[in-house]
DNA sequence: CGTTGGCACTCAATTCTACCGAGTGCCAAC
DNA sequence: GTTGGCACTCGGTAGAATTGAGTGCCAACG
């Protein structure tokens, strides 16, 4: 389920069952207050039953190998991100409180519409059901075949050119000729394009007209500009849920600020939920991602598949002291009812 | 340009010159600073040539007229809303820096790809532009006569309807039949449907064939998912832009969440834009547009027409202590620039 | 020898106090 | 009507004292 990723070292690996108990109670109750919690109150938690002297020596232990850390002398231990890791590592996962089972129920039994509505929708689903930022991203069209093309005529300079992929995105593009193309012409040139990019896909080449007549001009137009698509991005969605959650969540302006600010930019947002999915996490705490702005973020992903081909996943984004029970076992049964939607009944794929 | 909204009784009409004055110098201080600001400092400000004696006997007028507040005894002053409102009446247009006028210049010059590209880049221009949150409302289509519908087969039980509308916005939706459709059947029907929707408008009425044959009901049904559409929203579109700048601009964790949780909820962001444009504002200051949230926000909106047809808006949003003349003049040009770009030469209508 | 209670020590957070000064309101004089 | 002068108010700040949660160390215990 939760990997380690590779590049920590894991020195020493496992930690003795007391050390564990130790670590697990720390995280646990810093999650729950967002305080430096002081031996006592881990001495008296239940998993652990030694006295606070014998805590706080293990405790020193855990700091020199970089579980715990300490704001300054004479405070509470607050956990590292390896100490996140280690306690996300070792979660027995969690289950949803039947009340919330029930409204995922409730809402996929209920939506329809289109798949963007059904995703956009879902973002929201899931940030009320953690009271974190939530992303959906579905992935591109890039590998679908075209099923339909066809260019409408706005007016005689401005043609529309609209395609229908196989998996039920439907892109448009605007056409522009520095002639009049008349009403035959424009069908003319529909019908051609339907003929060559019929079941292509974006990535293959398509062998287009060299003539210099209007109808050959449209069809390279619309072509060339249809294969523009690909560069920018592949054609993902994103949909952001609870961005306001943000501001609940974090302390500090400049945090709030730099998170949102990441927010804004979809293609980033894009890139860091397919960067954590490649490198096999289900988790990203802190600066395991890389993106500095973020270090004070966890980021929980759960990719979703259509027929087995994976097809986008969900992400919440929180502090590094998120609940992560309740988020991955929110995160997870969304992504699976998700992948059930799109894979049985459904109005539309 | 800027007007007063109706529900202002506006007692004793405008204030004398020396009033103004200082009142004016109050809010651009206090805009300026964010403190309270004092006779002393009033009185040095130019346009203002009194002592600051006068100043503090002109100031408690001014409080009891409504146009100032004090914190609490012994500190400055700050304008309330109706303090703001005669300021913004009573503005001098400004201009924009014309660095600034220059990236605007730049920016239309540069941009293309489909309309809700321009757009969506629109919005983060405007932010960047003031450093504050942006909107662009892109008015339904709800009136735009359809230019060519088209059903495409999915497979045999689902089909894609994809609507061309005369505004270029393309529309699909999923339709489910309950039987197997043959690719004959669903040629004709959308043939049929070409027939029946071409150059009608989303409210018209058309007539359904009653049969009960697999032609007739995919008709049928494509024909109602079609027009279901109406309902839910016009069919407005909302770019936001630079929500991050929700953070820099107000204090208070509560105030910023509530906030974002307005700007999360598109319809409401359509309505409040619409609501102002409809009471003849350019700008809405504090409670006036009656959104208890944004109490202590101003919007600043400014229509975008086509071919005179009202077509949607920017706004800004900011805190009441905005610096009006900037933001103005940002939205006016920008929707200016709009009209013009979606007015002239394009590649798109 | 690992565990524990005891104890002195540390240091952020809190409280209190004094004080400063920006700003006001009032008034008498110009 | 305007102005300078003056007493007064009160939020903000700075410093000192206090508190208390929590630590590290150590000696004693089983």
């Amino acid at each position: 389920m939760a990997r380690r990723t590779t590049k920590i070292i894991d020195p020493g690996g496992d930690l003795d069952a007391r050390k564990a108990s130790i670590l697990e109670a720390v995280v646990a109750e810093h999650i729950d207050t967002a305080q430096p919690v002081g031996s006592t109150s881990v001495a008296h938690s239940r998993d652990v039953s030694v006295s606070p002297a014998t805590v706080r020596s293990e405790m020193v232990t855990l700091e020199r190998e970089g579980y715990l850390a300490q704001p300054h002398t004479s405070a509470g231990r607050v956990p590292t991100d390896k100490g996140y890791r280690y306690f996300v590592d070792h979660l027995k996962s969690g289950v949803m409180s039947s009340a919330q089972q029930h409204q995922v129920g409730e809402f996929f039994a209920n939506v329809r519409g289109e798949v963007e509505d059904v995703l956009e929708q879902t973002s929201t689903l899931l940030s009320q059901l953690t009271n974190y930022t939530s992303m959906v991203v579905a992935s591109g069209h890039s590998h679908a075949t075209i099923l339909s093309v066809q260019l409408v005529s706005m007016d005689a300079r401005h043609q529309l050119l609209v395609s229908v992929f196989s998996d039920g995105a439907v892109i448009k593009h605007g056409v522009t000729s520095d002639f009049d193309a008349t009403y035959e012409e424009v069908s003319e040139a529909s019908r051609q394009l339907n003929a060559l990019l019929l079941a292509t896909s974006l990535e293959s080449r398509v062998q287009v007209p060299s003539r210099h007549d209007h109808v050959a001009t449209l069809v390279r137009e619309s072509v060339s500009v249809l294969h523009a698509e690909k560069p920018t991005t592949d054609g993902e969605q994103v949909f952001i849920g609870g961005s306001s959650h943000v501001a609940e969540v974090f302390d500090g302006v400049e945090t709030v600020r730099k998170v949102l600010g990441i927010l804004e930019q979809e293609l980033l947002v894009v890139t860091l939920v397919q960067d954590i999915l490649d490198q096999g996490l289900s988790v990203a705490i802190g600066s395991e991602h890389g993106y500095e702005p973020l270090s004070s973020c966890a980021v929980i992903v759960a990719p979703v598949s259509i027929d087995g081909e994976p097809a986008g996943a969900v992400g919440l984004l929180g502090p590094t002291r998120m609940k992560y029970r309740e988020a991955l076992a929110a995160a997870g049964v969304v992504s699976q009812q998700l992948t059930r939607h799109f894979g049985g009944e459904d109005d539309l794929a």
